[in-house]
DNA sequence: CTGAAAGCGCTAACAC
DNA sequence: GTGTTAGCGCTTTCAG
């Protein structure tokens, strides 16, 4: 009368190993553990035996009697679009690299009760760090963690024992792709900006005014979506209709493709009338029509980069952590951008002809 | 000297809270396991402990003591893309409301060993049953495991207690979309298809052949593709060649994009000389140009089909398992289908004029 | 280098 | 309705 039977036999234990091998279930222990001071010839005949027996170390034994997971949570968004999948994908790859395994909770909203409960409940199932992967609001009263928390993106108000952040600046890519509107010629560039409640269409929003402020350009409202497609259709009839717009800044592909469908049914061409730069670099970008000019995050170098430093918070909580490294910034230039048509009230000057 | 502890003081254990609520500790675990036959009145006061106390249940014991882990792991692909990142989000949900946690392993190319490798780490990390969500390659020898399987999509060849499978028959999906251009007049169809080692795409091109067979249509050479929009231009520009070429279906959007664009780039009109059909509906194929007709898949239902399926699997091992429901189809027919051009070899007769 | 004893914090079975 | 008694299968001391 075994309850724990899964399938029709027992499940053999380290004991079980133990015997088989002619030694103490310490010493499988030991072997199972990669620890030192076994000497080979024992530790072969450990490893033969489980194997035989087909044996499996029991995880939440060895959880219970060490308290360490060896596990990480990580709290996403539940979405599909390709920057919080893509991230998602990256830190998979990179906690399972360091060894750890992998608990996720979606939230909905991702607003700050969500994130709250989403990190209660990776508690309870017990991890040994957590990631927050696409940060939101800002919490607005400090969630307390017993683990170090990484936050990926965005500072967050998380009272742990450590707090981590990383990721590229993408106020940084924002302001490359913003640039280089500017440097077509254009005399300003719009933006369409992502939902202020999440970090990352703030923080967009911030490197295209920066730019902007940098040559001291005006800097026309801002237009708002929700990253949909549709939602940039919607921002890219009302530009359509303003005859001064001739650059688009959008804060992700999805909303830069809806802009230029917009604008095309305008009868607006692109980009000889108005150019049109995404965020992203999403797989079909290069394919639509015109392919799209846009910026590129480095997304698994950012993964990378914030699981190495949790891990090293987890593992080492009294080193000093290093600060995050800086990721590469790529522009990818289409054919959704060019110098702006020549009644441009731009300070550009005719170049030929 | 507690080695457990995790933040500043030791965590409270559920002695705490019965020696602070006044009751024995075996009382403590079943108000929090919501037993019954414990008065409202002492449920209170163990609830109010446990909550001044920041009292958490320590999993590892549960499920040591238990023998359940409360976990359903999935196999998944390490992949961006759209089907299989939104069945992954519907899969959580679905996990999530049944009561269960996930736990995730990518695998890389989803081949057997790599699927065997995930499975095996999944179930040395404790899980009461297993999805594998996007299934390749059939298992050559089977894979023994302890615990119920779901394989979302394709049959697949493990040796489990119950082995369960669900999805929607894309095939049905495939010749859905087939059918509409052969409706709109076209002679035949050409299909771009999927890597074959995907059941998804082997699935799509039985559907696709299905529906011309059914018509008793010349059937094309089948194209080969990757999912990428790159590979769909390349297939494209293969296909602008041939003027016989009037209908292409695509095995997924992003392809159907690339193949779009090698057409324009070619000089043959969409959907004016040739007609596209995408699948998925991923969210920017309403705003391409044209904007894409395609075929939608319910990857919320069919996740929530089959982790009911699952949970029954796992919760009553004795039970029979209702066969899957089946999934609505839905064909969304926007701007990237029309008839042939007149000159067409096909059998079909000018409507009008 | 190896082993014996003592829990980790909870649930299961059975008593009261 | 509630409490008592045993473990679950490991890791952790601490001895040899």
């Amino acid at each position: 009368m075994t309850p724990l039977v899964k399938g029709s036999a027992r499940m053999p234990r380290s004991v079980d190993v133990a015997r088989l091998a002619g030694v103490s279930q310490k010493t499988v222990s030991r072997v199972l553990n990669n620890e030192p001071y076994v000497s080979a010839d024992v530790r072969q005949r450990v490893l033969d035996a489980a194997d035989q027996l087909g044996y499996r170390l029991n995880n939440a034994a060895r959880t219970l009697a060490s308290g360490r997971t060896r596990s990480i949570g990580v709290v996403s968004l539940g979405t599909a679009l390709f920057g919080p999948a893509s991230l998602l994908i990256g830190v998979e790859r990179a906690v399972r690299d360091a060894g750890y395994a992998l608990r996720i909770v979606n939230t909905l909203e991702g607003d700050a009760p969500d994130i709250a409960g989403a990190v209660e409940s990776l508690l309870e199932q017990g991890v040994d760090g957590i990631v927050i992967s696409e940060p939101i609001d800002e919490q607005t009263e400090p969630v307390r963690v017993d683990v170090p928390v990484l936050s990926l993106g965005a500072p967050s108000a998380f009272a742990a024992p450590r707090v981590l952040t990383t990721g590229v600046s993408t106020e940084l890519l924002a302001r490359v792709a913003t640039e280089h509107l500017l440097d077509l010629g254009h005399a300003s560039v719009h933006h369409l900006a992502g939902p202020q409640r999440w970090y990352a269409a703030r923080d967009r929003l911030e490197g295209w005014r920066a730019a902007l402020q940098a040559r001291d350009r005006h800097e026309p409202a801002v237009l708002h979506g929700d990253w949909s497609a549709a939602s940039g259709y919607a921002a890219g009839r009302e530009l359509a209709g303003d005859r001064e717009v001739t650059a688009v800044f959008a804060a992700n592909d999805d909303m830069a493709i809806g802009v230029i469908r917009a604008l095309l049914e305008a009868g607006r061409r692109v980009p000889e009338d108005v150019s049109v730069v995404g965020f992203d670099d999403i797989p079909v970008a290069a394919y639509v029509t015109p392919p799209l000019t846009t910026v590129r995050q480095p997304f698994d170098a950012v993964a990378t980069e914030g699981i190495k430093l949790l891990v090293r918070a987890i593992e080492q909580p009294q080193a000093d952590l290093p600060p995050a490294a800086g990721q590469p910034v790529e522009l990818v230039v289409r054919s959704s951008t060019a110098p702006p048509p020549r009644t441009t009230r731009g300070r550009r000057r005719a170049t030929s002809d």
